[in-house]
DNA sequence: TATTGTTATACTCTATAACTATA
DNA sequence: TATAGTTATAGAGTATAACAATA
């Protein structure tokens, strides 16, 4: 007999999944995952100066330097002039880039696909409530000890 | 008027949430979460071999090295001899390394309380149901793109 | 003065390969 | 011979601090 896990357990086994499932997926292409969020965020959002890839992604500028500079050599991305203002650097994707945040969305929606037809219609609307509430009440949570910090 | 999210996008986001949280709970002990693992997983397993910490941890043993070490000099954990076999290495709890372990299952706990209290009760029994489910495809659809490799 | 990005430096996690001690 | 762990080496991701170019 199982033990009875909480949602929370659940989410912490789906999580690691995730996080598997990411960096395997991604081992083809050769990029690594704080690489791979750098495309999807330019992806999502257009060019972006490296000072707002800091913001997005929650991480130092000089991080953003380095993931540049391998997204760079790899030919994912290009470091492109700002129209009016010289300090600016805009990260733009490449071609090569592109085919991949491409790849990525369907990947995205395939699994979304396939995990939703896994469960059972009658509980789908449910799941997605109790999900919602979950995710919220953890949201409040977390901001709420950053906050207190 | 919110978007549509599937149950993947949802599962995403709790995860982003997780980790964060999980990172900032740390950062009172000065403990990463790679050396959280293992302490957890001594916790929950009683003294183990280094090989059989980088089995559990699906890591190298080089690493294990490495992280032992860390946990040794911040006093967590201490090197103790196998009684029969010299050439193993016992990784064993030390009270302060106990102590963050026991905490660490307090918040568990406490998270998972409040998690499945925001859930209206009417929900959780589908909730569970639906999250089992993609749990279950999740690890399947994992898997198998490990074994076609 | 303030902002953008880089150079300099350092730490952690991770890996492979070669080696030592022990079984 | 095989196993457990370490030394040697390397690379990615992350951070802080100081600096140059530009606004």
């Amino acid at each position: 007999m199982d033990v009875a896990l909480t949602p929370f357990d659940q989410l912490l086994r789906a999580a690691a999944l995730l996080e598997r499932d990411m960096v395997r997926s991604l081992e083809a292409s050769g990029l690594s995952s704080a690489r791979m969020h750098v495309l999807w965020a330019i992806g999502q959002l257009g060019p972006q100066s490296q000072q707002q890839l800091a913001t997005i992604l929650e991480v130092t500028p000089r991080n953003i330097t380095g993931l540049i500079d391998g997204l760079a050599e790899s030919g994912h991305v290009s470091r492109e002039a700002h129209p009016t203002d010289r300090r600016v650097v805009l990260v733009t994707l490449t071609a090569s880039g592109q085919v991949l945040v491409d790849a990525a969305v369907r990947d995205h929606a395939a699994i979304s696909a396939e995990l939703t037809a896994a469960v059972p219609a009658a509980d789908r609307a449910a799941l997605t409530r109790g999900l919602a509430a979950v995710v919220d009440r953890l949201e409040a949570l977390v901001l709420a000890e950053e906050r207190g910090r």
